[in-house]
DNA sequence: ATCGGCTCGCGCAA
DNA sequence: TGCGCGAAGCCGAT
């Protein structure tokens, strides 16, 4: 019997099977529980009575990563190492370029078969596929971020949540399953391993430090749970009526422990139904919670030019191309959006929680995505300036979210043309007499200082 | 306060 | 081929 429906597991190579340790080359997932893609190698290893252990290549640089999430990933790793040590598992450290490092670990150590998870960024994209190829070993992709596998519930890129939502709906009953429990491994891995030291890799990590590290959230999948459990017992009745003001605290707050996979989106689903199994905000939450953020992950996948205009619907590029040279009211360079230096108060405090909280309040994501676009000297400029931004300070940063949010806010993607307007185009747009009709904006810049 | 128009294209019914 | 409708809206008319 195999834990891990067959469905969620993607083969990379054709390789034969092998005698040797199981790896699972943890990427996405930094996690001990709840986790497809470590249970799928526990079951592998316990199959062939072979020792197993799990790997994980911090690579020099990423996508712009700073100090902040580093600081994030590498504490909420050390939990997870412990996590593992009790169960005679092994978490390894190795830095460097991850496809080859990951092939000469493979090699010392004789392993015989790699369990990776799935992400569907270009560069882990190309790291899984580089590895596959040149490790000589067999090598299975598990979805262990999706609910439901994003390669199994769509073979395409969907138009719309509402296109996706269905196909989510039927496969869930299948999918939306209790996690069996990860066992003490009976097969001890046969060299001593070292205790992860989180403040001594940082202070050694050539790194951005410009994004210093945050007292609040803590990182870890201990924090995680707490922090999901008190959402569960006080925030979730009113998620509905709260989500869309930022002034409150309405929002699960749960993203920087999804992004880093120290919390599983299936967990918080299972606690969710258990809880609240029906009614509207329990539909709404869940509705964010997996139809949304899977949706993110299916443009990603689907799209190769998730972070680049060509990106964009054809519709979309087409209006934007029209409004390409239409007079900006205002114009601020990539270091005046940084330092929240522009004429409006409740961007500068939309991107001052940015900056001094790590995250930004959903709704006004979506506002301050537009006016970067608004007030850019061209849509490439902003997409560009939108992504630096949000990768570089959100926790949740590099995340197809992000993307997706983005892609949204500036380029019609999941959404519809509406009223053309100048350099919009067709683009949804949006203003502080919108916000304002939505929540106490003066409130809301208070409380950021402006 | 509420309503319709703006505008595109998917997916389904016919 | 026609029709309903969609990830968060805006605006002007009533």
């Amino acid at each position: 019997m195999t834990a891990v429906d067959i469905r969620r597991i993607h083969p990379l190579n054709r390789r034969e099977e092998q005698d040797g340790p199981v790896v699972y080359w943890m990427s996405r997932d930094q996690r001990a529980v709840d986790n497809w893609a470590l249970l799928h190698a526990q079951q592998l290893a316990l199959e062939r009575r072979a020792p197993l252990g799990v790997l994980f290549v911090l690579a020099p640089s990423f996508l712009g990563a700073t100090l902040r999430q580093y600081g994030f990933l590498l504490r909420g790793l050390a939990e997870t190492a412990q996590r593992l040590a009790k169960m005679n598992i092994p978490l390894f450290l190795l830095r460097g370029e991850p496809a080859g490092q990951l092939c000469s670990f493979v090699a010392q150590n004789r392993v015989g078969t790699v369990v990776t998870d799935f992400d569907p960024l270009r560069v882990k994209r190309v790291w899984r596929e580089e590895a596959a190829r040149s490790c000589g070993v067999p090598f299975f992709e598990v979805d262990s971020h999706n609910i439901v596998p994003c390669r199994f519930v769509s073979d395409k890129p969907e138009y719309g949540a509402h296109t996706l939502r269905p196909k989510l709906r039927r496969l869930l009953a299948d999918f939306l399953t209790e996690f069996p429990p990860l066992i003490p491994h009976p097969h001890v891995w046969p060299a001593p391993f070292q205790p992860l030291d989180p403040q001594g890799i940082l202070s050694d990590l050539h790194l951005d430090r410009s994004a210093s590290e945050l007292s609040y959230p803590l990182p870890g999948t201990r924090a995680a749970g707490e922090r999901l459990r008190s959402f569960i017992a006080q925030g979730l009745e009113e998620y509905g009526l709260r989500r869309n003001d930022p002034c409150c605290d309405g929002q699960s707050g749960l993203s920087p422990w999804l992004h880093f996979g120290q919390l599983a989106p299936q967990r918080v689903a299972l606690e969710t139904v258990r809880t609240l199994s029906s009614s509207p905000s329990s539909e709404a939450f869940l509705d964010e919670l997996i139809v949304r953020r899977e949706l993110s992950d299916n443009f990603c996948h689907h799209n190769r030019a998730y972070d680049r205009l060509e990106g964009f619907p054809a519709w979309a590029l087409k209006t934007l191309g029209e409004h390409r040279h239409d007079r900006r009211e205002y114009l601020y360079t990539q270091e005046q959006f940084e330092h929240a230096g522009t004429h409006d108060p409740l961007w500068n405090a939309a991107q001052r929680s940015l900056l001094l909280d790590g995250k930004m309040h959903g709704y006004l994501r979506m506002y301050w995505a537009k006016k970067i676009l608004e007030w850019s000297a061209s849509p490439e400029e902003a997409l560009a300036v939108a992504i630096r931004l949000n990768d570089r300070y959100s926790l949740d940063g590099r995340d197809p979210n992000g993307y997706a949010g983005i892609a949204w806010s500036m380029g019609g993607v999941h959404d519809r043309a509406w009223g053309e307007r100048p350099v919009f185009g067709k683009i949804r747009y949006m203003n502080d007499r919108g916000c304002r009709r939505k929540f106490a904006v003066d409130a809301y810049i208070r409380r950021w200082g402006g």
